[in-house]
DNA sequence: CGAAACCTTGACTTAGGTCAACAAAAGTGG
DNA sequence: CCACTTTTGTTGACCTAAGTCAAGGTTTCG
């Protein structure tokens, strides 16, 4: 296991055990309080759905997606992790997704118990858990009211930074509204995430080809040539 | 507006059924920290999506829900609140959602910047959001997956306490497995809730009826036959 | 190279949406 | 208490977005 304490997040205040009143104005994370940092090969699974929850999980590096499955085998991503994410929670003592890695992440474990005891813990535990919902809310919107095109677009924007939020200011140059990205699900994986089939992703994105306003040079490589097109397209403006 | 001090919860707040005296320590309640208690007739709005963020609030009794619209004025129910809910979460400084009484409901508010300086808050907080994203969780699930009879069969069965979960064990009395159940959400919320048109949920309402396994006594007043059947046609077994 | 996994496309089906009419409650005001 | 409007719920006829099934193309990897 070889892991490099993420230089850009917290201050390193001593990672001591208990309520240490740490000065909380910057970012803490939990990769600030003892727990060890793990690595994970791609598509390797971090826990089951129904395992005991015994770990509180910070995600330092890569992606990870949590899902449900039903009896019959449909499945649905319920969320799609990013750095600085947490997950592992369990309201009774199991968990109630399974986690797997999308690409080779590293993660932060932290007992249970441990959480229990710290405030700074659980203060960064509120502040990420309400980010997050946030997030849900969202995908909430995109489940229940979007069609495939909105499904599909939306998703794409979100893996451009700084663009589509409440914040966008639109393009840097007018003149080059484009942007390069990799996606990192499979066409199963993001219809999973997206309440759709795989034929349906398969054919937005063809469509959105078709329509110039993208350009697939690899299943996973993505060039976006119109930013703003592509967010008219997500029903939010 | 008439406000009581509601010391002790009036209904029993999720999980905990009435009578039980709860030792302080494992279930503390906002309301046990300043902030004062608010009554909000039915259908009357607390906030709005997109006002600034000023205080955090706890459902003590009646029922909330959350919703978004797009802006074409499709809308998402997100979230459906009970006792011990909580809500008005804000990462950036705006309310991520609307929040509206469906019936009369008393909600505790407490000031943000006091919330921020409280380890007990953050840690009734980091409990309560913990459980309101399984709840979420479960929620994308029947969005991104379920079938319309699934969803209402799912709505139904989350009304029935301790049926249809984990732990549920089946009737108490094999001869009458029937369950009284009042909807205090229109057709209209149920379909924006459920992801559907108000069409549809009242077909599938319809339809159970004329299967036997509900009896709609009033427009809100639903009697299950059958719990068992229904849980059968939520799609989890 | 060959097998396996993944992706795309076409032809066809269908669950649920749309539109429209009507029925049943629930307010409102005299 | 009764007209009278408004809101809410139901049902039917029809349509369409997305699902299903099937075939073939690409990429990846041992």
């Amino acid at each position: 296991m070889a892991y490099l304490e993420v230089g850009t997040r917290g201050q390193g205040a001593a990672g001591a055990h208990g309520g240490t009143p740490v000065p909380m104005a910057a970012t803490t994370s939990f990769s600030d309080f003892g727990g060890k940092a793990v690595h994970y090969d791609t598509h390797a699974v971090i826990y089951y759905e129904g395992d005991p929850a015994k770990r509180l999980y910070e995600l330092l590096s890569g992606s990870v997606m949590l899902y449900k499955l039903l009896p019959d085998g449909r499945r649905q991503v319920v969320e799609v992790l990013r750095p600085g994410d947490i997950f592992g929670l369990a309201n009774g003592d199991e968990n109630d997704c399974t986690a797997e890695t999308l690409m080779d992440a590293t993660v932060q474990e932290v007992d249970l118990r441990h959480v229990e005891q710290s405030n700074d813990l659980q203060r960064t535990l509120a502040r990420c858990l309400s980010s997050q919902m946030r997030g849900l809310h969202e995908h909430a919107v995109l489940l229940g009211r979007k069609s495939a095109v909105e499904r599909v677009a939306s998703f794409l924007m979100h893996l451009v930074p700084d663009r589509g939020g409440v914040s966008c200011i639109g393009p840097v140059d007018p003149d080059n509204d484009s942007f390069d990205l990799r996606l990192h699900m499979t066409r199963q994986e993001i219809a999973d995430y997206l309440g759709l089939t795989i034929e349906t992703v398969s054919r937005v994105i063809s469509d959105l080809k078709r329509r110039g306003v993208i350009r697939v040079d690899k299943a996973d490589r993505i060039h976006l040539n119109r930013v703003c097109s592509l967010c008219r397209m997500t029903g939010m403006h």
